[in-house]
DNA sequence: GCCTAGGTCCCGTAA
DNA sequence: TTACGGGGCCTAGGC
């Protein structure tokens, strides 16, 4: 019986010819590679950056996206996005590892001086990963359900691509009139309002109709905003993404109570 | 003579009550935990996601800033920000982290059912970052050196505070018309000039005057930027953040032989 | 390849 | 606190 490949590799981090050509091959067997230890870091590419020496994170996964995390901050003080070239070496016994990605050229270079921990991951991940509430399924609700914007609403297209971009809805009031709905999940703010003037713009030129409505469906909006959209004459229409889920997949009550209890 | 602390701590994975507690401590000590193991996770806010279970790696910052990683791509699949309100429980033989964050209310809970590795990191990272190329160094290079963007060109103030926005910078040109300029370290795009527009609008309500003039300052513009930059009247001049950097700091080519050799 | 737009964007800064 | 804009933003999707 096949034994089951451990998932976590801890190597031994005395000997760094030897870590290096092992870093190395597991890289490219599709490993993801874990090192904590002191390093500097230097980038060129769109910008420039320097990173001093002290303790850090370093991430290599099995994509080629590579992370120095700092033991503070969200986000990565150092990074390359998925798909860079990862080369692993030693220079006057210090482990270097140097990530080049094409377009935008760009280069991470991360010289280790001392290493606390290495290790090879072999991680199995074929989980599903759903996220709900995005501005997409706030589209979907109205589509399904116009009313919530306005009664007598009647959706004739979406993401319909004009001039400027992509309006979201396209859609007739009960008056006949053209509407163009703009949907933020956030805030509506200044960009908001320009971005949906443009719009309504781009299709009243190319219907040669003297008014199209614009509407913006967000959940609130800033006061600038406000001001903004009535000297546009553009209109406001408060709508959460909370509440369009409940359009989408019914009341959310149950599932609410499952993670409520969940929680405690 | 006093012992230096240890970096990494690896702890017994084998009894969750005892794990629960290091954890809990070391987090309470400000130190940075680390945990690779299979886990599925749920998260409520904003939005809403769900995760099935996989290997992932999770990070608990000193900061409480949290990340889960799956071996893939560079953004975690589910984070909490810095601040966050970390708790570490138990749960039918289970480790469970619970991570709240107040404004917006957030919750973040991941279920381990296996644990691979846990790992306490004491790390010291004291280490000085600087970024070079913003933003702000071009518009300290513009400042330093306004020829650059247009002969004759004199600046007036910057980051001036208008109804609508800030001024990058506002300068009188040789014929001693009203110049607004915006900054741009990358593409400028639709956006930008709509930015402009706001601003020159703005300003030539302030100053009373017929025409201000507006330039966008950018390493390269789309072609949708030039389209509606012409019917705007505003005007482009290419400027790339490198070109910047040896304004600010001299010429670059001591620099880039050290880097490239560095790189080789 | 270019370009637009979303994101649980995060984050800093100023009013 | 709210609001605005930058970011090495990253990433997806259309053309």
């Amino acid at each position: 019986m096949e034994e089951k490949l451990k998932r976590v590799t801890l190597l031994d981090t005395s000997n760094i010819e030897n870590l290096k050509n092992m870093l190395g091959k597991a890289l490219n067997d599709g490993r993801t590679l874990l090192i904590v230890g002191a390093c500097s870091a230097d980038y060129i590419g769109r910008a420039r950056s320097e990173l001093t020496i002290g303790d850090r994170i370093l991430i290599i996964k099995s994509d080629r996206s590579v992370l120095l995390h700092r033991p503070r901050s969200y986000k990565p003080v150092n990074w390359q996005p998925s798909g860079s070239i990862v080369n692993i070496s030693s220079k006057e016994g210090r482990l270097v590892i140097k990530c080049i990605r094409e377009r935008p050229r760009e280069t991470l270079i991360v010289k280790f001086s001392e290493i606390y921990t290495a290790a090879i991951l072999n991680l199995e991940d074929e989980g599903v990963f759903s996220l709900y509430a995005s501005e997409e399924d706030m589209r979907k609700a109205i589509l399904k359900n116009p009313d919530i914007v306005e009664e007598g609403l009647k959706p004739v297209s979406f993401e319909r691509p004009v001039t400027s971009g992509f309006i979201d809805i396209e859609a007739i009031d009960k008056n006949g009139n053209i509407v163009v709905i703009e949907i933020k999940r956030r805030t509506a703010d200044i960009d908001t309002a320009l971005q949906l003037a443009r719009y309504v713009k781009d299709l009243e030129k190319i219907k040669g109709v003297g008014k199209v409505r614009g509407i913006v469906v967000a959940p609130r909006a800033t006061t600038e905003f406000k001001r903004l959209a009535r000297s546009l004459g553009i209109e406001f229409k408060p709508l959460s993404p909370k509440r369009c889920l409940e359009i989408l997949y019914g009341t959310e009550e149950k599932r609410e109570i499952t993670l409520d209890e969940f929680i405690s």
